[in-house]
DNA sequence: GTGAAAGCGCTAACAG
DNA sequence: CTGTTAGCGCTTTCAC
């Protein structure tokens, strides 16, 4: 046991010199109170001469004090700064009021209304956020997703970057409720939900084709990516619908980082046959690929798949499949609340709408 | 003590039949364990025929276990599916691992990027995140600071909405890190991370200015902002440098929602003497004065302070000040996790600078 | 209406 | 190298 600190009689409350400030703290680690010298709820009962649990009952607004007890105990936790300790709180209830979302990158401007939308259902049922960006690494994932279990985090929404959860299914079994959203769990049975990729690229090349385009060009997202593949299996479905056969050089996926889309834009519109349309797979392609073309001479049609801001204020406007992040996020927030109700019985798949926004650069007819 | 639930023999661990699923965790409250029946090292320790602080030991990686205990310990934790509960760590440990983080609005691409540059600090110190918005309601933002505070966060990052933070002072004292970001805190000694937004502001209305207007409107958010405040003054400080005196109806200050914005942006637009080049003063008011200007025929000049994404492609590209919302975010952290070293002594404040990018929207000349 | 005792799951301190 | 004991600050239980 180190040195003891002087405690001051009447609170029970040690007593820190005014000089020893932040730098001092590391020499604290042995007294009795790990949090800085916080006063605790027998500090308070201490203070106010009753009992414990009284300061319990007062500072969770349970019933059966007197309003004068109330009273000399409110004035205690005012006079100390008492501020109840959540962590033991915890380790009692087993329940954290907290949940975990885990995503790609928080600075994606896609993710951005997703996670508030996360917070604001959260935040409607008691519960923080913590969230955590796994920048499409699977382990980086799982590492993160078992940190956030290891805190008991009531429920945790995932956006999956690995394509294998079975890790998490002791904690589903241990009582984690979990949601997993843009893209379905893999390798076990959970709730998702997603927005229609495959229907909104299949209709957002349609469009293209019934502007005439037949040399329709598809830069996506890596294909182990289940988006990714959904929207190039909708590129394939709407060309085959429409009696075209697409040429292996129309199609490019891979990391979505501008240097590679920039190079694949840039191939599909070189050669004696190049496409006179592009169907961007998100939101980071379509932004590039906007760039490219602002730089080319020949117009060539667009049409990306998420919406984005200002792409209405664009010359020419660009058209785009749209998806909802809030509602997206809104939603699986939402169910892992009904699970933690236990109103939930079995995993399900929901599946939202994509909407397509046409703005001009869809519309363009083929330059040949 | 509620039902027992049957146990198996081998390994020690409650047996939940296949129809007990989510609906019934309810029932569970009951039982011994309030982690949905998770086993814990008293747990492991029996399957693996050894004591708890050797579990303790593997857990957590220290040394004194021969290869053989480990290994022991190790298969006994993949059989039970164990997973050390955080909560009672923090308990006895004092240390969270964790930091908070509020901001106004996750959505605000501003702090995407931002929120980001914090994680990844926090991520290289090992710990997670936890990020509440306050939607620039000072009330919403004490409750989350305090929120956090209840769960011992090791430090806080707080981008201020209220500008009265004494609330926090007992935080502090009891040793919870602390930094501002964007703002400073309100009669409160503490760190600050912020971007020079009276320098910005200057520059760019200068800049206007050099290219030969006088008439120059500033459209910014409301005045108790600190950033707000400081842009006006810098937009005041310029006009004043070149000797125009300003007439109050070129100055818009409130919330920066599109519908006040539009209507600001066309109020001095209209009239005799309208307006012939606008300073905005963050990137939302950017975005929207960008669509009035789009509507309206007179070229209008315009400069805003914030960079944002497709700036650059917009006709006229927009000219910015911008700030670094990543920087900030890393700044901040960092300065964070070295006040919890204790090689931080007394609060500092931090001034990032701010850079002028010319796009043309700001050197288009006056129309008149 | 109030309080004493037990214990949540873990780690620190110390004993073997 | 390993295990036992005592508590972290709170809630639960039950007695007064």
């Amino acid at each position: 046991m180190g040195r003891r600190t002087p405690v001051d009689d009447r609170t029970g409350r040690r007593i820190v010199p005014d000089t020893a400030r932040r730098a001092d703290r590391p020499a604290d680690r042995h007294s009795g109170n790990r949090y800085g010298n916080r006063p605790t709820m027998k500090d308070v009962a201490a203070r106010a001469g009753v009992g414990l649990k009284t300061v319990s009952r007062v500072v969770n607004g349970e019933p059966g004090v007197t309003p004068d007890t109330e009273r000399r105990v409110q004035e205690a936790i005012e006079a100390l700064g008492f501020r109840r300790n959540d962590s033991a709180r915890v380790l009692r209830k087993g329940r954290t009021a907290s949940i975990g979302l885990v995503l790609e990158d928080l600075a994606d401007p896609f993710y951005g209304p997703l996670s508030r939308a996360v917070e604001e259902v959260a935040r409607a049922h008691g519960a923080l956020l913590i969230n955590g960006s796994s920048a499409e690494d699977p382990e980086r994932e799982q590492e993160l997703v078992l940190a956030l279990c290891a805190r008991r985090v009531d429920g945790l929404v995932v956006i999956p970057a690995g394509d294998d959860h079975r890790y998490l299914a002791p904690e589903i079994k241990a009582g984690v409720a979990t949601v997993f959203v843009d893209r379905p769990a893999g390798k076990i049975d959970a709730d998702v939900v997603l927005s229609d990729s495959f229907g909104g690229a299949r209709d957002g090349v349609a469009h293209l084709i019934a502007n005439g385009h037949r040399r329709i060009g598809f830069i996506g997202d890596m294909p182990r990516i289940h988006t990714a593949a959904e929207r190039l299996r909708g590129y394939r479905t709407a060309m085959e619908d429409a009696g075209i056969s697409v040429e292996d050089s129309w199609m490019s996926l891979g990391v979505t980082d501008p240097e590679r889309v920039r190079r694949a834009t840039e191939e599909m519109l070189a050669g004696p046959a190049p496409v006179t349309a592009i169907f961007a797979g998100n939101n980071r392609v379509t932004v590039t690929v906007v760039r490219v073309l602002a730089e080319h001479s020949r117009p060539v049609a667009l049409v990306g798949f998420d919406d984005f801001e200002l792409a209405d204020l664009l010359k020419p406007g660009v058209t785009v499949v749209a998806q909802d992040a809030a509602a997206l996020g809104r939603t699986a927030a939402e169910r892992l609340f009904r699970q933690l109700d236990g109103s939930l019985i079995s995993p399900e798949r929901i599946e939202l709408p994509t909407q397509l926004i046409s703005r001009g650069s869809g519309e363009l007819p083929p330059a040949d």
